[in-house]
DNA sequence: ATGCATGAGGT
DNA sequence: CCTCATGCATA
């Protein structure tokens, strides 16, 4: 039943990556440039700072006094406190968030209401999180193609090599007509026929570092199930989309002929904990994102005082929370 | 399937 | 410090 197998330790992927151009500031620029008035955002997210912290926290508390749950809280939760936040109490919440609901609005809660109200009252402006920028999408996807190729082509040491002039700051767009449309129907070509071969997320991860491309090791289950799910970046999607295509015609091939599977081998080392943010903590962070996704190191220290966490613990949680905001699930796009 | 984390490469 | 690609741990 276990779906699980084996999963070397082994991670010489961060080996590929070097094939990062410059071309990475020019997006960077264009989203800045993209940005609402900054000056505005600041002025505001200074002058409401303490209102919002306020709001924040007493929507915090009246969350935990509604779930009723007399928990002995930590004041440090960095360390995963189990069962504090589940919402399995009043069965009345959400789950989880999925990437559908992210991209339009992070948040629909029961307190959905007030938060609402709070931030439009503050960012009647800032609130671009629905609509993804046209103009930046493709300064994005500009960037990737270059990023993308360069890191495929080296990597797998395949045929076609064009020349990814770096030699400017302009670059000429090469190939690959990364319609959206093509890949979203080759993931699920691609996880339908996986699951035809009997074959778990996890395999098709180890086994890619079979397939013996250069500069290609083995990749996780996560990985793989973001890849299916069309939750990466656009670019990494289509970075990966040769390496699981070859696997997948080499996987069926082997399927027809013979069956093999050879790797039974595992090494079992320490565990890692999982920092775990409780609701109304994450609430708070929310909150924050929508009128400053990018808060400077000392507003990042300021909220993680006043929510009892790790300045890096929140500093991570707007860098994925940003990282979240840009990755595929364009649906909205189209 | 997803949340929080790490690390490389860039500014 | 950021972004990006990825992964471990976990719900």
């Amino acid at each position: 039943m276990m779906t699980m197998n084996s999963k070397q330790p082994f991670s010489m992927h961060h080996a590929l990556q070097e094939s990062k151009y410059s071309l990475h500031s020019s997006s960077e620029a264009m989203r800045r440039v993209c940005l609402p008035n900054p000056q505005l955002q600041g002025n505001i997210f200074g002058g409401f700072d303490e209102s919002l912290l306020a709001r924040a926290e007493a929507l915090a508390a009246v969350d935990i006094v509604s779930h009723g749950k007399s928990h002995p809280f930590k004041p440090d939760v960095t360390y995963h406190t189990m069962s504090s936040v589940s919402c399995a109490s009043t069965s009345s919440t959400v789950p989880i968030s999925h990437p559908s609901t992210l991209t339009s609005h992070p948040h629909h809660h029961l307190h959905q209401s007030l938060e609402g109200d709070l931030l439009d009252h503050i960012s009647p402006s800032l609130t671009r999180m629905g609509a993804p920028d046209p103009s930046v999408m493709s300064a994005q996807v500009h960037q990737h193609h270059l990023q993308t190729m360069g890191h495929l082509h080296q990597a797998m040491g395949m045929g076609h090599h064009h020349s990814i002039s770096s030699h400017n700051g302009m670059t000429c767009m090469n190939d690959v007509e990364s319609d959206p449309r093509e890949l979203e129907a080759f993931a699920e070509r691609f996880k339908q026929r996986r699951i035809k071969l009997g074959v778990t997320q996890a395999d098709v991860g180890s086994a890619l570092a079979n397939l013996k491309i250069p500069g290609v090791g083995s990749l996780s289950q996560s990985t793989i199930c973001r890849f299916e799910s069309l939750t990466l970046s656009h670019n990494n999607m289509i970075a990966l989309k040769p390496v699981l295509q070859a696997w997948l015609e080499e996987a069926e091939a082997a399927y027809r002929e013979n069956n093999n599977k050879p790797d039974p081998f595992n090494g079992s080392e320490r565990k890692r904990k999982r920092t775990s943010i409780a609701a109304p903590e994450k609430r708070s962070l929310e909150a924050y994102f929508a009128i400053q996704p990018r808060p400077s190191s000392e507003k990042i220290a300021a909220i993680a005082e006043k929510l009892d966490l790790k300045k890096n613990v929140v500093r991570v949680w707007f860098c994925n929370q940003r990282q979240k905001q840009k990755r595929m699930k364009y649906s909205a796009v189209h």
